[in-house]
DNA sequence: AATGAATGAGACTTCATTCAT
DNA sequence: AATGAATGAAGTCTCATTCAT
């Protein structure tokens, strides 16, 4: 216990014992912690004590700067469908053909948004909840509206609807299905919803 | 410790008949009432205690006919899955014309898998299993065979896959999106994708 | 840190005139917000956190200002007993004849002291720590001091004092009983604990 | 205090680790341990983990036993009002004339009742939690009514009542001033207050 | 075969206080 | 002089499982 009396002089610049005492990046230490858990453990998995040693904040820490459970996920799935989304994105602006943007159609599926194991666990994890708590339905509704708009720099309105939800059920059936899956089947889907239907390829 | 994984052989033929008759009725009402209590609470909020008391059974036989909650939830599953999966079956066997074949899936996507939250709220819990256990992977494997075994009825594999997909999709979609769907887009989706590749409704 | 018991002397001639007096504003606050808490909540129920919320202090204030919450407490009480005592005198000195007295004090019981649930909250709790604390006890002994004292206006000492008890009694066991009280059970005690006893109204 | 760590053996031959699996004097150890913590703390300083500690119990029993803190005081503090007024009932039922009558009413005052700093505190815990909370209330209100019912033995109502309700006063006061006290104050209220009114000592 | 009693681990939250500013 | 940020301790409660019956 420090002695009050005798407060313990500043740490000389440069020394290792910096106390803890102010971190303003320990919120999105906790928030980057909670994550990580979530990919490993589940929502279910997941408890201050347990995001609290991830994070190594004290376990006082998590109520203290969390409302809840509830705000630390909010916040958690909110960085993890911003960041998804901005791949997605980026993927699409970089298409600058009908083409291209199919082929980019056929990789998101392929390869990249749920290529790692980590993506397709979280996106579910914020599905499920999504699918009981409205406040979460805020975040996927927001997500999708982005992945059409994305879209739509390519294709017309129902055309970026129709591939977004198929890109959504191709990956999850690439991901809950046990058999492989080669490129040629999105190829083909991609193929079949876009006849005729591409704006041309002038972006905006 | 009873083995759970290979079940106990009937009672010689000279024990009473309720010795283990009555079991099989205990462990379905388990079951019956852990599914509950998934669609309601979700896997995180749910334990051998609610579900024993939801189930009106002492909480000792929580521990004593399962081995544990995984084992429990993988029999919930297992249920449930199959259930979806009749449903979607006999309404895939009920269309004789490939018309007929193409309303189905539409009033799949529209009406029916997930018309009502519970069951789109148990999918995506099991999804989230599945996402990250392969034994529960192995459930949605079985599950999306039979589906695409179905529309293998009236369609070639791969616009069945890709059918499959698109029910998958727009389904997430439709529940997960605040804002309406009308029917036009899953009947635009499915009469894109189903373009001259019917099998003219020979089933098998 | 401040030294509590011995408060700081004025500020010098010289200093702001703020400096110094706007500190004994901020303590009365907490020390107000501190009862009401009391009495909605308990001494139990009361926490330096929800002190500083109710009266819109920040935290930090609260172990600044008070060297913790005993002392917090005993100020608290202090101001509530010296406001009590002071009701309680100024009835018996509007009394002005024996008679007077002696329905001020029916009225006491009946009406006054205890009417409202506040005031017999605090009382309870402040009794409960005089109960276990010395220190506490010297509040109430006072205050006690100058209920005889006022009743000693118009009752020889022995008699006050059975007066004080009587009231005190009286008082809770209309506050701690679940069946009606009426006022004739009171003036019924003043009347046996008054005849022929009075000091004729002949005050000091 | 008995070593929890290793278990008294049973007395039954043979085994020695005997388990604590049945203790059907737990509650009862965990309701005496919780009254003689609040008699030293008060109820602000009793928790589930001190009476768990003082009782000897696992911490998880107290929720085990008691459905929360507030279950806990009520049984303690029925408890304990009815071993106060059992005692209040003796000395009453004791006195046969109603000069021992009223002896026995000023030594109830004078030494029985709250002779024990432990009786003064739990009673006046007990008062603060019926202030405020109506449960509380009915464990006061029956405690009087069975003092009242002990006095009209001797008294009739009315006088039972204002005796009742003096013994309360005066036991405070005594308890709560730092003056001394006499017996005689006691004799002379109670003198006071059965002139002529006792029902000539023929109890029943 | 089945269960009620009990437990230790761990859940989240609140607390009074400290420290750096 | 005063305070916002942060913490470690302690609060109550729930959990899955074990054990004796």
């Amino acid at each position: 216990m420090p002695d009050r009396a005798e407060p313990t002089p500043p740490a000389a610049p440069g020394s290792t014992a910096r106390s803890r005492r102010t971190d303003p990046e320990r919120r999105d230490r906790i928030v980057d912690a909670c994550l990580d858990l979530i990919a490993r453990s589940g929502v279910a998995g997941t408890s201050h004590r347990k995001v609290a040693a991830a994070a190594d904040v004290p376990l006082g820490s998590m109520s203290y700067h969390f409302d809840g459970m509830d705000e630390l996920l909010r916040e958690a799935f909110t960085r993890f469908s911003n960041s998804v989304a901005e791949t997605f994105e980026q993927r699409m602006e970089a298409a600058e053909t009908l083409e291209e943007a199919r082929a980019a159609v056929v990789a998101l599926v392929s390869e990249d948004v749920f290529g790692s194991p980590r993506e397709l666990v979280l996106t579910h994890e914020l599905y499920t909840l999504a699918a009981r708590d409205a406040r979460f339905r805020d975040l996927t509704n927001a997500w999708m509206a982005r992945s059409r708009h994305a879209l739509e720099r390519h294709f017309d309105p129902l055309t970026a609807r129709l591939l977004d939800a198929l890109i959504e059920g191709l990956t999850i059936h690439r991901a809950l299905d046990t058999q492989p899956h080669d490129a040629a089947v999105a190829a083909a889907a991609v193929a079949r919803l876009t006849q005729d239907t591409g704006t041309g390829g002038s972006p905006r």
